[in-house]
RNA sequence: GCCGAAGUGGUGGAAUUGGCAGACGCGCUGGACUCAAAAUCCAGUGAUGGCAACAUCGUGCGGGUUCGACCCCCGCCUUCGGCACCA
């Protein structure tokens, strides 16, 4: 008898695949499998959402292998960011000491997991041979039209004291240290990801392995909105004020106009006159505001006459222009035309500054009255001149063309996204490889010249711009074009960046020449399978689509979307509310691997939950999964002697017979678990289910089928390998084979041992179960039927009562409808 | 406010096409082994009534469709997630 030393066999199966690089992978003929996990950031420790992430994703890998696939399954650090920084403040210790000490160690960890990486693909965003790469992006992305900069009140962060993009602002606080975000104004480059907003939201029904939600999280991101924009004149000026709406078929309710508080003609028109004094307080009391009091909702609207008028383009009449608070000033044309009759915030104005509020459509059977509210709904067109009387979604239409015929306005449509700013005035990113040059402007960096590398000679005070501008030697350089003194840019790049095509870096890992060789990249992409947490839904995989098609249509990636399948896993909970340190509910994945090893932790935390919901941790649970993998271990230990080597099933008996049936089932029902469903939770249990047999079957002692019994024990072992990849490789080796149980197939099943000969079936008197008989699995439904009422039971249950039909479905169950 | 997902025993979760609700695991109860404990093995475990066979009820709530509904339809409730003055 021997004990399952998991600490041992654990060690001893990690130096095997790595001494004999089992999961190194090449380019070949056989078809490819591109397994990908979200790659961290090297925090340090691994918590128990990356055991998770990369226990799902190995599954995933090891099956592919074992069906015989080219799998490609690598692993890399999306090293760069802000806790490195905020580590050389605190703790004086350097970034790139603090990252690459944290990164060995977590990587350490992930070994100790037993997880079937090729390491000899390891990408680091923070190293040269990396971060040179995204450099070159930035300035293809710079040559084409897609890099540039401008001068925007951006997000600040007065704790950080940096800029943060729309997305790093959550709920109007710092994402990092939820400190209220204000606004400033700065000069910053951004990536034109507005230009490829149509293709990202047209090519989201082209990703049929993504989650719904996914894709509608990023449709609504995209936000696109189609409607005119239409033409005002203004009184007493020459120029137009455009304005974006929806619906233009509320043209005639159109009262007043309203302008965003930062509409460029807004001064231009108060200038000099009476409401200049008032209309500069407004504004500077809305700058004062932070973002969050600005555009919440709850705000009472508020706004300002500003002494001018607007005429309708159809009606003709002079409308007051005002500026409010809810008006934004990048969306649209930062004018808003008010319908207050048929729009919830301009009626909820109109009522305050008591403007006149014309209804043009009305509900098809009611009487025309004075509104309470704004009527959002559908009708018929009324005080609309030429338009009254159609109904309101065809005047939308008609309305539009008029309007484009009279040359009033045309078609438009518009998107909620906006471009990605991408500097960040920080030390720990990609530099961007900018120079600034008195005569000759901004001159991008020579291709010849990457990297642009990191200077460590900074001075960490996490205060004001970036630190890189503490270092001479980085900031003087000389200018590319004309080669007299200039500064280079010091700002770094979002991480963003760098994570946004970390995926295609992979195909070709370690090339120095170029980014990534083309064919490589044909052979790999796009990833099979992608797997990674929900926070990612929009930003990191919106930001990696966009990059791919840049990539494409500069010729460099040979598909358009990088990830063909998407899987997004739930949060690991404990006692129902996130892991986290503040709660101190964490439960550290090198104590479970010390206690249990890394199997039992890799099987509980598959068999708790399915992959996409949330999983409650349970320290029981575990134990439950160290006593499984014990019980099967006990098994096979107990038989290995004892089956011997003979094949040749022969004849089976009963019993031998249903271990059959058992083997063949859990063979299917596992494979089309994780291959179809990915449903772990049930594959674990099927294999249970087997195990309980094995079990029971042992019980017969010699009267047990040997051969049909060791079938048994190594179906069972590799169905579970996948699960609990060490200790399988160890009971593989015991019971009799010399190679790893990842060089052999994933194991078919037999369809007639999946059929059995007698069924049960369920007899039904109005749908309610009152006998089980034991059937033939072939019997008609004539055969079947005439069973069931001949049945003692049953024909005792109907004597007397008024028989209406029976219905029968073969080998489930008849139902007989009585009265 | 808008959009989306989910609600099943004491508990994590099964039920794949509308066909036996509660697989598998945890917990609990009882038994075997033991001087005893741990470990292990075996049995039981939705609720109510009954000695029992069995009966009735039961998948958030209220209706509906159907021979038959956790599953489909209508109306609610609760929880979670996303977006949030987007014109």
């Amino acid at each position: 008898m021997t004990r399952y030393n998991f600490n041992e066999i654990e060690k001893k199966w990690q130096d095997h695949w790595e001494e004999n690089k089992i999961f190194q992978t090449s380019e070949n003929e056989k078809e490819k499998y591109y397994a990908l996990e979200m790659f961290p950031y090297p925090s340090g420790k691994l918590h128990m959402g990356h055991v998770r992430n990369y226990s799902i994703g190995d599954v995933v890998a090891r099956f592919k292998k074992m069906k015989g696939y080219n799998v490609l399954h690598p692993m890399g650090w999306d090293a760069f960011g802000l806790p490195a920084e905020n580590a050389a403040i605190k703790h004086g210790i350097h970034p790139n000491e603090w990252t690459w000490k944290n990164l060995e160690e977590m990587r350490d960890q992930l070994k100790q997991l037993g997880i079937s990486y090729d390491w000899d693909r390891e990408v680091t965003t923070c190293h040269p041979d990396y971060y040179k790469w995204t450099q070159w992006i930035f300035l293809q992305f710079y040559k084409h039209g897609l890099a540039y900069k401008k001068q925007y009140p951006v997000n600040w962060c007065p704790s950080c004291e940096t800029v943060l993009a729309n997305e790093q602002v959550v709920g109007g606080k710092c994402e990092r240290c939820d400190s209220v975000v204000g606004k400033k104004d700065l000069d910053q480059w951004y990536f034109k990801i507005t230009d490829y907003a149509d293709r990202l939201l047209e090519d989201i029904d082209k990703l049929e392995g993504w989650p719904e939600k996914v894709k509608l999280m990023q449709k609504n991101w995209i936000g696109k909105s189609v409607g005119a924009e239409v033409d005002f004149s203004i009184d007493e000026h020459e120029e137009k004020l455009k304005v974006f709406t929806t619906r233009p078929d509320t043209i005639y309710g159109v009262t007043y106009m309203v302008l965003a508080p930062e509409h460029p003609y807004v001064s231009q028109f108060t200038k000099g006159t009476k409401y200049e004094e008032e209309v500069i307080k407004f504004k500077e009391k809305l700058q004062h505001l932070s973002e969050i009091e600005r555009t919440a909702t709850n705000v009472e609207k508020e706004g300002l006459f500003i002494g001018k008028y607007a005429i309708n383009p159809v009606s003709e009449k002079k409308i007051p222009i005002y500026i409010a608070n809810y008006v934004l000033m990048d969306y649209g044309t930062g004018a808003v035309m008010a319908v207050p009759a048929h729009d919830e915030r301009d009626f909820e104005f109109a009522k305050k500054y008591d403007l006149p509020i014309i209804p043009v459509i009305k509900g098809k059977d009611e009487e025309i009255k004075e509104l309470k509210e704004a009527y959002v709904h559908e009708g018929v067109m009324i005080n609309s001149d030429l338009f009254n009387g159609v109904d309101n979604k065809e005047a939308l239409v008609k309305i539009s063309e008029y309007l484009e015929e009279k040359g009033l306005g045309k078609k438009t449509i518009n998107f909620r996204l906006r471009d990605w700013l991408i500097s960040r005035q920080r030390y720990w990113g990609t530099p961007i490889p900018m120079v600034h040059c008195q005569e000759c402007g901004v001159v991008p960096v020579p291709d010849k010249d990457l990297p642009v590398t990191l200077p460590t000679d900074v001075v960490f005070s996490g205060k004001g711009e970036s630190p890189l501008t503490t270092s001479k030697e980085f900031v003087y350089t000389d200018c590319p074009k004309c080669g007299k003194k200039a500064r280079r840019e010091t700002d770094t790049m979002d991480t963003f960046v760098d994570s946004s095509w970390y995926f295609l870096r992979y195909t070709d890992a370690n090339n120095q020449e170029e980014i990534f060789k083309k064919d490589n990249a044909k052979y790999w992409m796009g990833v099979d399978q992608y797997i990674g947490g929900v926070e990612h839904a929009i930003l990191h995989l919106l930001y990696a689509r966009f990059f791919t098609k840049v990539l494409y249509d500069l010729g460099y990636s040979p598909i358009e979307e990088p990830f063909d399948n998407l899987l997004t896993q739930g949060m690991v909970l404990k006692d129902g509310t996130k892991m986290s340190k503040s709660k101190g509910n964490v439960v550290s994945p090198e104590e479970i691997i010390k206690t249990y090893g890394a199997d039992t932790a890799r099987l509980f935390i598959l068999f708790a939950a399915p992959p996409e919901r949330d999983l409650e941790w349970s320290d029981t649970g575990v134990e439950g999964c160290f006593r499984f993998l014990n019980r099967v271990w006990r098994v096979v230990d107990e038989l290995k002697d004892f089956i011997g080597d003979e094949k040749e099933i022969g004849i089976l008996t009963k019993e031998d017979k249903d271990l059959e049936y058992m083997i063949h089932t859990t063979i299917k029902k596992v494979t089309e678990d994780i291959e179809e469903r990915f449903n772990f939770n049930t594959a674990i249990s099927a294999i249970m289910e087997l195990v309980n047999e094995i079990y029971k079957y042992k019980e017969l002692g010699e009267n047990c089928n040997k051969p049909l019994l060791r079938q048994g024990l190594e179906t069972m072992i590799i169905l579970l390998s996948p699960f609990a990849p060490h200790m399988t490789e160890e009971l593989w080796n015991n019971i009799g084979h010399e190679r790893s149980v990842y060089e052999n197939m994933w194991p078919t099943y037999d369809v007639n041992a999946t059929v059995k000969d007698q069924v049960e079936m369920v007899i039904q008197i109005n749908g309610k179960v009152r006998d089980k008989i034991e059937v033939s699995a072939t019997a008609t439904k004539e055969e079947l039927e005439k069973e069931a009422l001949s049945n003692e039971k049953i024909s005792a249950l109907i004597e007397g009562k008024k028989l209406i039909k029976v219905i029968v479905v073969p080998k489930k169950l008849v139902n007989i409808v009585i009265k």
